[in-house]
RNA sequence: CGGGGUAUAGCGAAGCCCGGUUAUCGCGCCUGCUUUGGGAGCAGGAGAUCGCUGGUUCGAAUCCAGCUACCCCGACCA
């Protein structure tokens, strides 16, 4: 499997395009910039799910659905979101095909065109904003707790597995607020969450602020997010959390009468992970021998497999590998017994490192004679033989020990790809030698960003939320600055 | 949309310049035997309208024209 594989060294897209695909992850599909998750990928994104589903609900949301088709009239209300998705938005204008007059094939029936266009969505807002203005009357029909998973389509230029696809998933999260304090507590919130998930679930570091206006959300008053540094130095958005004022509100007319029996427009806020989550997952652990994953996650945490020759030898792994497995299962542990015949174990720990399963046992005849079994764990690559007994409890340790490795591992290299940048020349020899998170003073100005991001393509990443206050110059314009913000290049 | 490239078996390639029987190789796949503690060996086998359409020719994967699709680089982006 790992035959023929790109190192990271050697060419770090290519590396991450074959590992997707030969992880059996993904694939292309026949559809230009969509892609086919297989299996494997799709397990690993329910995880991700159902984690992020548990601590939505925890923290007092629903789901529901809300249609794929937006009438193209509602994307005008707010202009600053038109602008920002206007270029990218798949339409559907017809409704009906017909056989071809020349007898091949079919074609548009040019009689079926819509009297509205609907947009594929790019995002809900304007679909479920519309929505609220009918649930919301009084205060006490907020907040609003909603949240959806969903497909979205934007029509992107240039496509990458998982990191920018066509369509791809995610969820989207809409609430409705009475007061302003509550839809940016609201918004908090959920970067908070978001930062927990990556952190303690993906075992990714994420750097947590907000947005220059410049990268801010196409219609949002702030835009929060988790900010998170691949392999290449370069840095990803793994999440964004919108406080978005009361634009929407007023574009779609959504009042409510409070407390004082006044008509105020509602407080919004909307958040949003996506399948992109992957490609993060993938770019902050793996390496050159393939997928690593982190045990949460991973689909299978522990793989067995068993060393034969004869039927009988494998009936005697088996009595000791059937009972074991149980064990482990019934204490939570997602095994799999690779019991098949038609490989040979080369094969299968090739398989299975190269799929990123975080321990592999292996037991033979010469472990059942002794007792023993040899447990490899996939982030270190290191092998060790263990005495069976108390087997389990050496595995969860062993899982929770990969877990936090992975982490540690991550954060050091993320602190040691994070630099200080106090002139022009030092930030541009940063960006071209090192890469990685440039911290310098900014003079807080559009103009000097958008000039930073011609020259050089570095932006500006995030605005830390524990900023600590420094007096600068900016290093771009030499205008005073109050504290540093957080530079990269970045997907 | 601009610039460059590619299209031959499930995948990756050779053949094309210089037209000539049955289109070649590796991986993978199928069958059998031997194997099995880091990607097994041997033997046999299946699998291709050479991207599409038309032209030149006795004869086209190969030469010519048109079309289509995909990839890379740039402008847009979670």
């Amino acid at each position: 499997m790992a035959k023929n594989f790109s190192t990271r060294e050697d060419n770090y897209s290519q590396w991450y395009n074959d590992l997707v695909i030969k992880a059996d992850l993904a694939e292309y599909s026949a559809v230009r910039g969509c892609m086919v998750i297989k299996p494997y990928g799709f397990a690993i994104w329910e995880k991700m799910q159902s984690v992020l589903d548990g601590m939505f609900k925890a923290t007092g949301h629903s789901n529901a659905y809300f249609p794929l088709f937006i009438p193209k009239s509602f994307f005008s209300r707010e202009a600053s979101h038109v602008e920002g998705f206007a270029k990218e938005c798949a339409v559907v204008t017809h409704y009906r095909l017909k056989n071809s007059p020349d007898g091949k094939g079919i074609v548009v029936d040019e009689d079926a065109r819509l009297e509205e266009e609907y947009i594929v969505r790019p995002t809900s807002e304007t679909i479920i904003w519309d929505t609220y203005r009918n649930w919301i009357q009084s205060y006490r029909d907020l907040p609003i707790l909603v949240n959806q998973w969903a497909n979205v389509v934007r029509w992107e230029m240039r496509t990458r597995l998982f990191l920018r696809t066509t369509e791809f998933l995610w969820q989207e999260g809409h609430t409705a607020h009475a007061t302003r304090e509550e839809a940016i507590a609201e918004t908090e919130q959920m970067l908070g969450i978001y930062a927990d998930f990556a952190q303690n679930w993906m075992a990714m570091p994420v750097l947590q602020g907000v947005k220059s206006p410049n990268e801010r959300f196409a219609g949002a008053e702030e835009t929060y997010c988790i900010e998170a540094l691949m392999q290449d130095g370069k840095a990803l958005q793994a999440g964004t959390s919108h406080f978005l004022g009361q634009n929407f509100a007023k574009a779609f007319d959504v009042k409510f009468l409070n407390r004082e029996n006044k008509l105020d427009y509602v407080w919004a806020s909307s958040w949003g992970v996506s399948t992109r989550l992957m490609g993060a997952l993938v770019m902050t652990h793996s390496d050159d021998h393939g997928l690593v994953l982190p045990p949460k996650l991973a689909p299978i945490q522990v793989v067995i497999v068993p060393i034969y020759k004869k039927e009988e030898e494998l009936q005697s792994i088996n009595a000791v590998v059937l009972p074991m497995k149980q064990a482990l299962e019934k204490e939570g542990v997602r095994v799999k017994y690779d019991d098949r015949d038609t490989f040979t174990p080369g094969f299968k720990f090739a398989e299975h490192e190269f799929r990123g399963v975080p321990l592999r046992l292996a037991i033979g005849p010469r472990d059942l004679q002794n007792g023993t079994i040899e447990v490899a764990r996939r982030d270190t690559l290191e092998k060790e033989t263990y005495q069976m007994t108390d087997i389990g409890i050496k595995v969860r340790h062993l899982l929770e020990s990969i877990q936090s490795n992975l982490f540690n591992k991550a954060l050091t290299f993320r602190d040691d790809n994070t630099r200080y940048a106090n002139s022009w020349d030092e930030f541009v020899k940063l960006l071209d030698e090192k890469g990685g998170f440039i911290c310098a003073h900014w003079d807080g100005t559009a103009e000097t960003e958008q000039k930073i991001k011609d020259e050089t393509k570095a932006t500006i990443r995030v605005i830390p939320l524990d900023q600590k206050p420094e007096p600068g110059k900016c290093i771009y314009s030499g205008a005073p600055s109050t504290a540093r913000v957080v530079f990269a290049r970045a997907y």
